[in-house]
Parts: C-alpha cells; sequence; structure tokens
DNA sequence: CCAAGGCATTGACGAACTTCAATGAGATCA
DNA sequence: TGATCTCATTGAAGTTCGTCAATGCCTTGG
C-alpha cells in the first residue's frame, strides 16, 4: 500500500487563469438562465421588435401555453430586471425594461441574433 | 348557465409578432442552456484568455469540482462544437473551437462582457 | 507484462425548472 | 351589488440538470 506521491498530481501544464469573479460569474449566469427558455427568448424578441408594449392573453394565443405559464416566466422576466408591467384596466401590458444595464440589452440582441442567423 | 362569448376574448391589442421561427429559437436555446452554467463560463472564459490549450486536471483544480463534472460539462461544450479536445499522451487538451458560428462566439463574448462589466 | 495515472462513461441522487389546474385579488360592466 | 373578465399566486406532477462514486479504457513507466 505505498503510496507513489507523483510530483506533477495536478496543474500539469499551466495555472489556469480564472479571470471572472465568482460573484460575476453567478450574476451572468442568471442572465443567461433567464434568456435560455422557448418561450422567454421569443417574447423578449417579440418585444424587441413591437413598437407598443403588449398584454399578456396576445401571449398565451401567440405561444399556445396556458395564462399562469406566461404570467410565471414574465415574473421571471420582471424580477430580473428585463421587462417592465404597466396595469391599464384589467389587462396588464409589458415592455421592455429600458434602464436595464446595457450589457443585458446586448446580450440580448445576440441571441436574437443567434436565433435569426441559424435560420440562413 | 348562459355563456356571453364576449367579442374581445383575445388578441385585444394587436397581433404579436414572432419573429423567430421554432427551429431558430430551439438552436439559439440550445446555445444559451450551454452557457448558462457557472462551471462552464467559467471554463469558457479560461480559454478564451489562455494562449495555449488547458487539461482537464487543471480545470478539476482550479474549479474545486470532481474530474467526471469535469468531463462531464467538457463533453456538453463539446457537442455542442464550442470547444475542441487534443490528446496528448495521458492528458486532454480543451481550447475554444474557432470553427464554430461567429454568432455563438460572439455570444459567448457577450456572455464573458457581462461577467466583467457586473463587477464594476 | 504489470502497475499506476488521467480521462470518459454509467448509475444514482437531490435540486431546480417547466407546465398546468385550482384559487385568489382587482377591475369593469350591467 | 353581483357577475365576469384578466392576471398573479399556490400546489403538484413530470422532466431536466448538476454532481459525485464507481467503473472501464487507454497510455505511460518500470
Amino acid at each position: 500500500m505505498q503510496v507513489t506521491l507523483p510530483v506533477r498530481q495536478r496543474g500539469n501544464c499551466c495555472d489556469v487563469n480564472l479571470g471572472l469573479k465568482p460573484a460575476a460569474v453567478d450574476a451572468a449566469v442568471d442572465v443567461l438562465k433567464v434568456l435560455a427558455d422557448p418561450a422567454r427568448l421569443q417574447m423578449l424578441a417579440a418585444l424587441r421588435e413591437a413598437s407598443a408594449p403588449i398584454c399578456v392573453c396576445d401571449f398565451t394565443a401567440a405561444l399556445g401555453l396556458s395564462q399562469p405559464t406566461i404570467s410565471h416566466h414574465m415574473g421571471k422576466l420582471r424580477r430580473a430586471g428585463l421587462v417592465k408591467v404597466t396595469r391599464r384596466g384589467v389587462w396588464s401590458f409589458y415592455e421592455l425594461d429600458a434602464g436595464a444595464p446595457a450589457a443585458v440589452l446586448d446580450l440580448l440582441a445576440q441571441a436574437v441574433a443567434l436565433g435569426s442567423a441559424s435560420s440562413s
């Protein structure tokens, strides 16, 4: 049961430089997780192209999902600071939150561009 | 039990324009899901900054994860076409796949930029 | 040829996520 | 006021995901 203990157990070639701090990584991952869903990405893409806020009932019709499901996704987008809601009467109208960090909006633009590029 | 059938049951304001085709959305979501993990994003960021390929054992040491876990993540990145592997002797060296679609690499760049921007 | 090390794969477990039915909270209209 | 509509919330079922222990394959070194 002799243990040989080779000299180069770990770190054989070079030290890995993790250029991102843990907190920064978590923040980026949180945004990516919000975008990584078909319904949410489609709704965000629609909100990007729309010239006016869109109400929930229109999303349920367009995506074929139940109303609680749309509401759940919108809650996630709202908590992530990606969309803003405006209640007008009985309806809730959603729009992209222009106050979101520019890096987040740029990431969304890239994700939508990726979807558009893959259709070539 | 009279049903009233209001005229504006759905589509109150305007028709939602889903500008992304379903297949395109799924492709974009697949890439986003691959990026939406702390270990994978950190490894990709390290590979972006590294001047030479990095071997698996270095990632296990740097991220504090078990070897099978690193291998599992690398398999996902490889199947997504984001990284390439080169076996040299006993070690497996990974590097970013320069042949990946430009839109995918741009999305990765934006995600890393988001991590860097959030630390300001 | 045999022992040992690095990596990939399999199986399993716990956590998180997506979805919907049921219910509740406001708002509108008769 | 009562009925109805839209949306948010809760609870639950099914699925996916991240992680590790165990195992097998391949290469290296004695």
